[in-house]
DNA sequence: GTGGTCTAGACCACA
DNA sequence: GTGGTCTAGACCACA
């Protein structure tokens, strides 16, 4: 389910969050169900609890998990993060047009680019 | 000409190679013409001249900028660079349009935001 | 009677005590009456007895019930509680203020406040 | 300037982030001025320099700090800070008055609680 | 068994 | 020198 490419610049437990995060937001989790126990990933992953320790307070901070004393983390079902990841890709999407437009990428181009990703629908 | 955000998170370095690259895609920096020095930089800047010496080897390494012994380094005309930079950021863009797909977000919101920033022509 | 909320950060032993704290204090549970038996909550709630143990053991020492041997435990009908009760909320409401006070908060703005609680008596 | 206290059941790490918390809001410490570094302070209070990093992770976050890379971390002098701290306080202090009027503190009471912490001016 | 805190210590990126 | 990441491992609270 989870997996860790070393060749990634990334720290571990970036990777780590930001798989769970996809994970939770597309409900390939149920909400309230528990996650794979510290331990248990760290074995399975082969590397140390704090680090995924860190991922979790982070998926925690971030309102995609919550914790249970004693019991262990559970899933968040919260609608609202699906809207605030929403709006970050539109943040991101912006910027990227505008960055793009500086360099001379023309709003056809988009145009393209978009029907690619979306299919032949008449855009 | 170049400023520093110290409540950026992006490294010093990383800061500079950006700007650089800019100005010299947008044309700003004529080809061939000298680059400032390294000491000279750092001092303007109050920073340590290892961090401008990455900066542009990153520079050299992208081909933005070429070295001549003993006089400098100085700016690489390449209209090459310009079209490597437009395809870096469509694959951003394509990335970014994909993830967006993914979270929910439509065809049409896409266009929305494409009109924001390439004003209301007739898209 | 008893509700365990998952969500709460707090430990289910520490939700049980402040729960019943209140329903003794306010009357709920009449003096000498009978406790409900560590198993049977632990089986109502579906939670470890250890727990329950817990929570007992904290309301027997704070004196809110007193257990007999091979019965069980039994609420202390004592006023004293009330009153002690009363000063730990009292120096927990000078404490706020004199935080609020240290970052600004002014005494009109506590007054706001304390109507806001009690109702528009004339205060 | 900073002190633990070993009796104190909250963890090293929130000890350490609520005072810097209170030294920034009320401007002990300059906007802008450099924190001690990790190491620095983990020496002074023989504390491991996780510690210390779990610490200032924490206070980055909650916006009272913000790092350079290379250089350590610094201040921010930023005003909004100041304006969640007073309303958590509220939030605080109503929580508490309707805690209070719960078991039997009167208005009067409050009022005189009032007077106390901010002197006999006329409340 | 579950997570949370902390230590000791290594190694890396950045300046 | 500065912080950030990670490991190995201990110890504690909670259930």
């Amino acid at each position: 389910m989870i997996v860790i490419d070393y060749q990634d610049r990334r720290p571990i437990y970036e990777q780590i969050v930001e798989r769970f995060e996809k994970l939770i937001l597309k409900g390939a989790l149920e909400a309230d169900s528990q996650m794979p126990s510290v331990r248990q990933m760290a074995a399975e992953l082969s590397i140390n609890p704090n680090t995924i320790q860190k991922a979790y307070a982070i998926l925690e901070q971030e309102g995609y998990i919550y914790p249970v004393k004693g019991k262990g983390n559970f899933v968040n079902g919260n609608l609202v993060l699906r809207q605030r990841k929403k709006e970050a890709c539109f943040q991101k999407l912006e910027e990227c047009l505008t960055e793009g437009r500086e360099f001379g990428i023309t709003a056809e181009d988009c145009l393209k680019c978009l029907r690619r990703v979306y299919g032949e629908v008449d855009i």
